[in-house]
DNA sequence: CAGAATTTTGTAGTCAAACTACACAAATGA
DNA sequence: TCATTTGTGTAGTTTGACTACAAAATTCTG
């Protein structure tokens, strides 16, 4: 369907500002109508085409011709997308203007910049690198994620999923842990190295001795570095900000989201078996959280995380 | 007091999420139009009630009474509320992934997932109780962060951020220290219970146990539960559907976010360098918008970057 | 398993909203 | 100034949204 309908919550989608826009191109009584829209948007959408033109002081057909100059098909088409606007549209109603106000746009500036940044880890995602990573996760009798720091988080995120791998995994978050464990490592097993910099000297260690060992490599970075020479599969996901200044959440974001999809797509393409233990597993972790049995026991690395469920897969 | 701090928005916003919701009580031919709807939902806003009615089988009176059974005004409002909703789950929403799915669609849709409910998120998180975790956490001398399983990971990260928080800071994966750790809480520390579901039996005996001490207890949870009722401050980030698709990441993706400004703010409480950050961001993002797609450049501290940096200080 | 009571659904009709054609008014330019 | 262009409103038409009621289907009861 519309795969294309990619989506960059671009300011074109946004009709009050592109009313706000075209608002000197427009002729006088239009433009009453404008004014009155952006007054009050919210209102806006409740309002009838006879309303509005009253509202705004003008005639009924004013108000089409505005629908039509601001690239709508008609009145109704505006309010579809009014409302769709809208629906962006922070929930103003009491966030109160004044200093305080400065939180509220911290948190918009930091929405916005994770949700650009994924936006552009879309974008720029090698899809050859993703098919061949999930070729060899599917086929691996064993999976080791490396990740030091922030991304051992991640390297953690993804061992929770193991049920969706199929397969042991074990996440080394401890720089000799990590080389022990890629040691052991056989061919067709897979080493996955998590790293945002691609220099980490550990994880770049372990990643060449898993690939000595045989073992298919993986390379999450978020940058290039000497970690993709280690590794046979490189999954670069760039993020728009890779100095280690300013946070590096969305890196941690953008590689969390790469493991989704791996693990999504290992999972689908195994089998329709596969995919209902996974319901059954969720079945049996909504009984947990409601503490009606006893939690499996966990240890940080255990099998299955009681709160959230590593993967989540199958409708009910 | 928690409940008052919240907003009583979010899932019942999204239509979507409502018809699928009130699917078995809908007498058949309405069910017509719900399946109808929730198969296209994109299309359903450009029909017409007689178009809907047309393509659903059914008479146009039972649109109208299928309106009227979701909780819209009439159709038009049924038009509207749904244009709202796929202002957000526009492009993936409830096409479900199946095994057939190619490869590059997997990916695109679980961006676009992710991409839609942190939006959704963003829109309906609560400025005030944002505003008051922001305040507790600036003046705390010690904090804890409560999280098993997926939610554990997510407390593993806010408290790599500990020198954003500019205070001793620990994350308690396991339900036993939890408590312990709990138990050691003071007035005026803080206590962060992170749980997606909210019923975690035992973050929310955590929670209560550091709400006795007189320990400030804020919540981060994907849904309203148990856990609310022992936090004085209860940030819900809702995620948009609950067909639990992706839900486990997505709820930890929101989760990471809304550290992410928790921290960010409070550095920004405390010194200059917090708003320094902000204007990198600011600049970065203005960088996006324009279309000048261009990695920012590596200025700053040098190459060594210890892999990913614990919490994106600021730079000296 | 009738047959009544109730619920569910469709038909026909009404009202109002959205759009169109056209004419008048205002503004612009020679 | 008048002619031409542009802008705006009036009046009329079409269509879509909704309502009243009757037919069909379902359920309930004896």
């Amino acid at each position: 369907m519309a795969t294309e309908a990619v989506r960059t919550t671009a300011v074109e989608d946004n009709l009050l500002e592109v009313i706000a826009r075209s608002l000197p191109d427009l002729r006088r009584s239009e433009r009453r109508v404008a004014d009155r829209i952006l007054q009050a948007p919210q209102a806006a959408v409740e309002m009838t085409l006879g309303t509005l033109a009253a509202a705004s002081g003008v005639s009924e057909p004013t108000v089409i011709r505005f629908a039509a100059a601001i690239g709508c098909e008609g009145f109704r088409d505006l309010r579809v997308k009014l409302a769709r606007s809208l629906a962006f549209a922070r929930t103003t109603s009491h966030s109160a203007i004044g200093p305080a106000d400065d939180l509220g746009e911290i948190t918009g500036k930091i929405f916005d910049f994770n949700l650009s940044n994924l936006a552009w880890v879309r974008a720029h995602l090698d899809p050859d690198a993703i098919r061949a990573a999930v070729a060899a996760l599917s086929a691996a009798p064993r999976i080791e994620f490396f990740g030091l720091g922030a991304s051992g988080i991640v390297a953690i995120d993804a061992q929770q999923k193991f049920p969706l791998f199929g397969a042991p995994c074990s996440a080394q978050t401890d720089g000799h842990q990590m080389l022990m464990a890629a040691a052991m490592l056989a061919p067709d097993d897979v080493a996955v190295a998590i790293s945002n910099t691609g220099t980490t000297v550990d994880v770049v260690r372990a990643a060449r001795i898993a690939q000595e060992k045989g073992a298919t490599t993986i390379a999450i970075t978020g940058s290039r570095g000497p970690l993709l020479s280690h590794c046979s599969i490189a999954i670069v996901a760039e993020t728009l900000e890779n100095t280690d200044l300013f946070t590096p959440t969305v890196s941690r974001l953008s590689a969390m989201v790469v493991i989704d999809i791996l693990s999504t797509a290992v999972s689908l393409g195994r089998n329709r078996a596969g995919q209902d233990r996974i319901a059954e597993m969720k079945r049996l972790l909504s009984d947990v959280r409601s503490g009606r049995q006893e939690r499996p026991d966990f240890n940080g690395k255990g099998p299955t995380g009681p709160e959230d469920g590593p993967g989540g897969m199958a409708p009910e």
